[in-house]
RNA sequence: GGCGCCGUACCCAAGUGGUAAGGGAGAGGUCUGCAAAACCUUUAUUCAGCGGUUCGAAUCCGCUCGGCGCCUCCA
C-alpha cells in the first residue's frame, strides 16, 4: 500500500521496520471539554487507516494518549471546582462514548500523561545532558538551535518565524523566543509535581514523546494527527526525541486536513461549532455522521453541512436495502456463477483503491459497483444458499474498514406487532385497503415498515 | 512578509496526458390496490477564467480570479 508521508511530502510505499508488525501513535484528545465535530473528523481518518492495516494482515500496536493536564484543564476544572483528575474523568469517559458512537477501534494501549510524569522527567535529563535543554526561572527550554533538523517536517525556516503576540510571562527569559517550554515552574494554586528536575508540571509536547517511545521504541512506523499539528507539535516531538535518542523518531507521519461547517472554519463565535453530542440530540444518526466523515480523503477538506449528514443518510439506506434484499430474496435452485465473478472483481477494485493512499471515493465506489450489480441478480433470479453467503460475505469485508452496516439477523419479538403484520395480510388477502394502510401507518409510527413484494411481505425499521 | 492547499453538474466527490467513476437530490417511466424497494431513461461537448505546450489537456506550463490553512492555543 501507499501512503503520503508529509516528511517526504510525498506518497511512499508502506514498509514497516518490522515486516508484519506497524507501530502507530496518535496524538489523542485533551480532555477539557466536549470534543468537537472536527477532532472526530481526524480520529475517523485515523480509524480507517487502522483498519486498513489490519485488513492488510499487518499486526498493529496503536498508542493513542490522552492529555489530562495543561492549561485549559487546569483553568477548566478550577472554574468547575473539581480537582483535575475529577475534571479530566469525565471529560475522557464522555471522548469514550462518542468514540463509541462513531464505531472508532480502541487503540491497544491509551495513556494517560499525568501517569507517565517519571518517563517525561527522565526525557528532559537525557536533553539537558546533552546541552538541548536548559533551565530559566524554574522551567525547562529546549534550544532548538542546537537541533539541526529542526523544522524538516513543516517546512519552516526557523529564522523566518514571526514571534508569536502571545508570549507569557516567564516566557521572555528564553534565550531565544523561539525555544520551547518542556517543563514549566509551579504556578499559584496549580497542580505541580516533585521531581528530580524540580517542582512543576509537563508541557504539551512532551508528553507524546516520553509515551510513545515508552510503548513503540525510540522508533516507530506512524505517527498521526491533524494538520495543525504538524507546527509546532510534532516538530518539536521530533527535536525532542530525536535530541535525546540521536535516532530516527518516526518513518512515516500521517496528517489529516480539517474540517469546515458551511465552508467556515468552526468557531464558538460563529455559532458553527457542533459536537458530536449537540448533532444526536437534534435527532442525527452517529453511522451517518461516521460515513459523512469517513467518506471524503483524508487530505482533503471536508465541508460538514447537515445537508450532508441527510446525503450520507441517504447513501446509507441504499447499502441497508440491499443487504436486506440479499438476505430476504427469493432462495435460487443452482449458484450463479456471475456472483463470484462480481465479488472477486468489485473486491479487488475496492482493495487496489484502498491501496492507493485510503483512496476512500474509490472504495466506495467498489461498494456501490457491487451492490448495482448484485442487486439485479437477487431482485430478478434471487440467490442460492452459497451465493448469499457469498454476498454477504464480501459485504463484511468492505464493512470491516467502513463499519457502517450490520449484519445480525434483526428479529420482530413483539407479539403484538407480529399480531398487526399478520391482521394486515389478511386485511390485504380481503382488499380491505384501508384497514392495511391504516395498520401500515401505525408500524411506521413504531419504526416498523412494511413492503410487500411478490414474495410476501418484508420489514425493516426506521430508527 | 514566509510556507502550503484547494476550485469537477443542484449538492458531495473520483479521476493527474487518451476523450468525465460513484453517491445524494430532482424529473419522466416500469412494477404495485396504494406505498416502499428495485429497475429503466434523464441532469457537465465539459472540469474557476484566459493563454501556452501537445496529434490529444480536467490532468503539464504561465498568468488572472475566488476560497482555505500554517507561521509557538489548535484535530
Amino acid at each position: 500500500m501507499r501512503i503520503f508521508n508529509t516528511l517526504t511530502g510525498q506518497e511512499e510505499e508502506f514498509q514497516p521496520f518490522q515486516n508484519h508488525h506497524v507501530r502507530m501513535y496518535t496524538c489523542g484528545p485533551t480532555v477539557y471539554n466536549f470534543a468537537h465535530i472536527g477532532n472526530f473528523r481526524t480520529f475517523v481518518c485515523q480509524d480507517l487507516l487502522r483498519r486498513w492495516l489490519l485488513y492488510r494482515g499487518y499486526r498493529l500496536t496503536h498508542v493513542m494518549n490522552v492529555t489530562d493536564v495543561d492549561d485549559k484543564t487546569i483553568t477548566n476544572a478550577k472554574a468547575a471546582g473539581l480537582s483535575l483528575k475529577d475534571y479530566t474523568t469525565r471529560y475522557a469517559d464522555a471522548f469514550f462514548e462518542d468514540c463509541r458512537h462513531l464505531r472508532l477501534q480502541q487503540p491497544e494501549v491509551i495513556p494517560y500523561a499525568t501517569d507517565h510524569i517519571e518517563e517525561m522527567v527522565q526525557l528532559v535529563e537525557k536533553l539537558m545532558e546533552k546541552n538541548l535543554a536548559y533551565r530559566q526561572n524554574g522551567s525547562i527550554y529546549y534550544r532548538i538551535s542546537a537541533f539541526t533538523n529542526y523544522g524538516r517536517l513543516s517546512r519552516l525556516d526557523p529564522s523566518q518565524l514571526q514571534i508569536g503576540h502571545s508570549i507569557e510571562a516567564d516566557e521572555y527569559s528564553k534565550d531565544n523566543p523561539r525555544d520551547f517550554v518542556l517543563w514549566k515552574a509551579p504556578k499559584d494554586g496549580e497542580p505541580y509535581w516533585e521531581t528530580r528536575i524540580g517542582p512543576g508540571r509537563p508541557g504539551w509536547h512532551l508528553e507524546c514523546s516520553a509515551m510513545s517511545m515508552k510503548y513503540l521504541g525510540e522508533t516507530f512506523d506512524l505517527h498521526c494527527g491533524g494538520v495543525d499539528l504538524i507546527f509546532p507539535h510534532h516538530e518539536n516531538e521530533i527535536a525532542q526525541s530525536e535530541g535525546a535518542t540521536g535516532r530516527t523518531f518516526v518513518k512515516y507521519w500521517f496528517h489529516s486536513e480539517h474540517l469546515l461547517v458551511n465552508g467556515e472554519r468552526m468557531a464558538k463565535s460563529k455559532g458553527n461549532f457542533y459536537t458530536l453530542r449537540d448533532l444526536l440530540e437534534k435527532g442525527f444518526d452517529s453511522i451517518a455522521i461516521r460515513y459523512l466523515l469517513l467518506s471524503t480523503h483524508y487530505q482533503k477538506p471536508l465541508n460538514f453541512t447537515l445537508e450532508g449528514v441527510g446525503q450520507a443518510t441517504g447513501a446509507l439506506q441504499t447499502l441497508k436495502n440491499f443487504l436486506l434484499l440479499a438476505r430476504t430474496c427469493r432462495q435460487a435452485p443452482s449458484d450463479n456463477p456471475r456472483v463470484v465473478d462480481i465479488a472477486e472483481h468489485r473486491l479487488r477494485q475496492f482493495e487496489s483503491a484502498m491501496d492507493d493512499n485510503l483512496n476512500i471515493s474509490a472504495a466506495l465506489a467498489a461498494v456501490y459497483d457491487a451492490r448495482y450489480d448484485l442487486n439485479a441478480i437477487a431482485e430478478s433470479q434471487g440467490l442460492s444458499s452459497a451465493d448469499r453467503e457469498k454476498v454477504l460475505l464480501l459485504f463484511q469485508k468492505f464493512n470491516s474498514l467502513l463499519d457502517v452496516l450490520d449484519f445480525e439477523a434483526d428479529v420482530i419479538t413483539d407479539a403484538e406487532v407480529l399480531q398487526l403484520i399478520e391482521e394486515r395480510g389478511a386485511a390485504r388477502r380481503n382488499h380491505d385497503f384501508m384497514r392495511a394502510d391504516e395498520i401500515r401507518a401505525q408500524l411506521l409510527q413504531r419504526g416498523i415498515a412494511l413492503e410487500d413484494t411478490r414474495d410476501g411481505v418484508r420489514w425493516k425499521r426506521t430508527r
